[in-house]
DNA sequence: CGGTGTAGTCAG
DNA sequence: CTGACTACACCG
């Protein structure tokens, strides 16, 4: 039985010795024709890749990219249902303070804000989070929060935020990526990025804030709709589709793209599906 | 003493 | 809902 099995035994362990050499093989290859830029790279960052934080901070009810050089979001991500709405999540609990995936060299702090002028602007809001204590607390974190003028904040922008969760009473999901902007004025001959920074870590000030809202229903097309607003004391739009932009243009602002996996040759405009009309004033 | 948590006031 | 601000009790 033995003896016969020799040959068998002999067989795969030639067959193991050649996979390995070609796969060993493959591998020189690869290193030599796909990888000498990134073999030479490694060279030179022989003491490590300048490093920023993550690319990506996962939160209980949002997701978002910091931007360290700043102190404030590059964009926050959420998914809004109905169900999120309601619950005994209260803000008197929650507090503003550093987000601990931040490198506290990066990270605002709460003297930055006080007495600046400016107020603690959410993107990703606490009204949207009463399903958990939790949630909401993330959100209260600096890696979610701007320099928001306060008139703004509490006056339009939360408008438009409760708009955002009005639109679960008509859609099954609603997508909102929220975030600052910095854009350029014309100075004379020139444009110019001009935004003041608060506080002892100079936290920016955006010049605007946008918000992109994706509303969602099945039977209806995928509604779409961005909207770049100026960080200042603007006064009752019932009508805000005059903040709405082509969604290339703030990808343009922004640096970078905003849903990526999304076809919009089948996405319709959310003001046309949708009011875009915010609520009266009392 | 400086932090923390709570409560209340005020305003948009 | 969105905030700022103040006062006070508590604690190590």
């Amino acid at each position: 039985m033995a003896e016969q099995q020799r040959p068998f035994a002999r067989g795969f362990v030639c067959g193991l010795l050649v996979a390995l050499a070609v796969a060993c093989a493959y591998l020189l290859f690869m290193q030599e024709e796909v990888d000498p830029l990134v073999k030479r790279g490694a060279e030179i960052l022989k003491y490590g890749v300048p490093e920023r934080g993550p690319a990506v901070h996962y939160l209980h009810n949002h997701v978002l990219a910091y931007d360290s050089a700043k102190r404030t979001p590059l964009w926050v991500a959420e998914h809004i249902k109905s169900k999120h709405l309601q619950g005994p999540a209260d803000r008197k609990h929650s507090k503003f303070k550093p987000d601990p995936s931040v490198d506290p060299m990066f990270t605002a702090y709460d003297r930055d804000y006080r007495r600046s002028g400016w107020s603690r602007g959410h993107m990703a809001p606490a009204g949207d989070n009463k399903f958990s204590q939790e949630a909401m607390d993330d959100t209260f974190l600096f890696s979610n929060i701007v320099p928001h003028d306060i008139d703004n904040n509490s006056g339009f922008w939360n408008r438009l935020e409760m708009y955002c969760r009005d639109l679960t009473s008509r859609f099954e999901d609603v997508y909102v990526l929220t975030g600052p902007l910095y854009l350029p004025t014309q100075e004379g001959q020139q444009k110019v990025v001009k935004y003041p920074v608060i506080g002892e870590n100079e936290v920016a000030v955006p010049t605007h804030l946008y918000k992109v809202v994706i509303a969602e229903r099945t039977d209806t097309p995928i509604s779409m709709g961005a909207f770049i607003v100026p960080n200042q004391q603007i006064g009752y739009y019932q009508n805000f589709t005059i903040f709405q932009v082509p969604i290339e243009d703030l990808e343009k602002s922004s640096g970078f793209k905003v849903c990526p996996h999304l076809d919009r040759s089948k996405t319709k405009n959310l003001c046309e599906v949708d009011s875009c009309k915010l609520r009266n004033r009392k």
